[in-house]
DNA sequence: CTTGACCCTCCAGTCGGGGGAGCCTTTATA
DNA sequence: TATAAAGGCTCCCCCGACTGGAGGGTCAAG
């Protein structure tokens, strides 16, 4: 099939498509006419680095599973580790985005918020101790 | 002062400094040898943007944040208006990955972890329906 | 007078694509 | 059968926010 079927099928933007054949990620054949002519098997895939970017897996997380998808010898262990650890990389930028909205929040509740110059987001931003 | 000292007092990478000044962010004046020239108040600046990067604003944030640290006429209003988005967005990313945390924490359960190529995990990526 | 630390500019790369120009092929309609 | 629209192709530049490196110039110490 070509590209815009293909796009449709996987829920990928036909750009992404041929992006992640120039990474060799996805790689269809080529009709006659030099259409990329993609199989069911192709569209599979496409569609597995689609939840699995969506997951949150990096490309090259997506290329390693891709390989784990394809390979009846593999051992779930390895997928389980490249889950977990994805998990935890999550989790430490939660942690983070946590610390972050605390700061911001300590800032915005001692500012008035009124049309006077006086701020204390822009003391602290400008390093000036606050409280 | 020379780029280095004042990378040294606003805890910014040289390479930095110097893209902020590519895009009109914090601009030196020129020693007669063509090196940067940092005053203090461009160091105060420095050492404002750095702080502002390090609570999640992006560049074109800490612009304004600037032009209102400058602005003895500014309202505080503006500024708290300006961090209160910012958690707002933090708030929205730190949902957004907790979904994702419990999308995988899900996948993760119902795998074994083993020898064996079966696995819940790239059955969910393949799109065949788990449970 | 040389060494090393520092400074300069310019170019390319990162990640994961998006936008658009300029061209070719296929398909639908008049 | 002519034409127009839709879809395909390659190629190149753009995003944010830097980072690395090449290839040079400048300055202070010994």
């Amino acid at each position: 099939m070509n590209i815009g079927q293909a796009s449709d099928l996987s829920n990928l933007p036909v750009k992404t498509i041929r992006y992640y054949e120039d990474i060799n990620l996805v790689i269809p054949n080529r009709t006659s006419n030099g259409y990329r002519n993609y199989s069911d098997n192709d569209v599979h895939r496409l569609a597995f680095v689609q939840r699995s970017r969506s997951l949150g897996f990096s490309i090259e997380e997506c290329r390693l599973l891709l390989s784990l998808y394809n390979d009846d010898h593999r051992s779930s262990s390895d997928v389980k580790i490249l889950a977990s650890d994805k998990i935890n990389e999550i989790d430490t930028k939660i942690q983070e985005l946590i610390t972050l909205k605390q700061a911001l929040e300590s800032l915005v509740e001692n500012c008035h918020g009124d049309e006077k110059p006086n701020c204390p987001i822009i003391d602290s931003l400008s390093g000036r101790l606050v409280q």
